[in-house]
DNA sequence: CGCGAAGCGTTCGATAGCGCACAGACGCCC
DNA sequence: GGGCGTCTGTGCGCTATCGAACGCTTCGCG
């Protein structure tokens, strides 16, 4: 199924496809790291979802679907594989253990899905920003990161100004340092601590499902 | 494949299954309402789904797993057509049109999920049961339904106070009537503008992958 | 017919997060 | 090495929602 990949690199910031915009190809990643965010009247809005190389961008090709309704960033430059929407329906086909373990992927989308909605919708920024530092580096695979307040804000949908009092408040306890966009995770038991529960759940969903 | 179903009935606030329990059968609902919500911290939390005699109840066999992260409330009694979980997927392997077609629902699906993960945190109370009102009706068919202030308050994850301002706001402006759970909704065009964009969404998603 | 429970309305203080505005601080580029 | 843009920190008034509590009305049931 590699022969039919071709590996492509991504810089940060770039948008592998907009909502609403049609799906040419599905994407693997290996070191990049992408956004997935739902666009909410108008604006960009609210982080649903974070790929690394454990799953896969383009999950609507894997229903059938061409058009996506969310937005995929890269958060994190690095490289992928990437295979044609029409080779990769193709390989789906003839493939029933390819079908079965993108199957098991959904799943675990999904139950992400429902889990943000609701730990969007219940926990403190701070709980949020220790969840989403925890999340990152588990695909990161190194405790240093560069992200800006201004992005973290976007992706957690508060203002930058919600985001640096949730950073500054982790910084003071000694749990992450940063300077300019670069974060340093120091303490990454103390950070689980802090972050809600979702963190684990989700880690456990992944595990048991596709683990 | 209605020759493998039989049929059930649902009383109001029955519950199909919890999060994390094993599901034995899907149920593709004739007249009856279904809630799906994600818990949170232990509670039962929100919504993320409401499925009617368009979609299907147990969505994750579709996918191959057999547990469930979320609850299934029967939210207005009536009946579904229900299949065992083995012939379920026995049939799946079968009928190729009813794969497809299951895809596309989980489409449709995935993409509530997001677009409620946004509205549940952007959106005023008001706007959000605006929203619930004509989701349900649309499922019900008629524009009387049964539904306490309590019960929406746990459905939209705001407090019982929060819905009775936003409902009492509704009342006044003539949209909607009601009392001691006897919802009636009098002017759905004014429901629509009142409602935020979600709604209209939805069903443009609807439309265009199972219309 | 009376009583209790269910459902609804209101109030009060508290708080997380918002929008806006401005100021310092660091780093890169000319 | 001076200047400018990016990133971070802080302050202020405001709003939606929270949590808790209390009272009123209506319905059903004994």
């Amino acid at each position: 199924m590699v022969a039919r990949c071709e590996e492509v690199e991504h810089v940060a910031s770039d948008v592998l496809f907009e909502p609403g915009s049609r799906l040419r190809h599905v994407h693997f990643p290996t070191t990049v790291l992408v956004s997935l965010a739902t666009p909410i009247d108008g604006s960009t809005g609210l982080e649903v979802g974070l790929v690394g190389d454990e799953g896969m961008v383009g999950t609507p090709l894997a229903l059938g679907i061409a058009i996506t309704p969310l937005q995929a960033l890269v958060q994190r430059a690095g490289a992928s594989l990437r295979m044609g929407a029409v080779p990769f329906r193709h390989e789906l086909q003839h493939r029933p253990a390819l079908s079965r373990l993108l199957d098991r992927y959904l799943f675990v989308r999904m139950t992400q899905l429902a889990q943000s909605a609701g730990c969007t919708r219940y926990h403190l920024v701070e709980a949020r920003l220790a969840r989403w530092l925890l999340m990152t580096q588990d695909r990161a695979r190194s405790n240093a990161m560069h992200i800006t307040h201004e992005f973290l804000a976007s992706m957690l949908g508060v203002r930058r100004v919600g985001v640096t009092k949730a950073a500054v408040s982790l910084q003071k306890a000694g749990l992450i340092r940063y300077s300019r966009g670069d974060i340093v995770i120091l303490d990454r038991p103390g950070l689980r601590a802090v972050a809600c529960a979702c963190y684990g759940t989700d880690r456990e969903t992944y595990r048991r499902v596709l683990g």
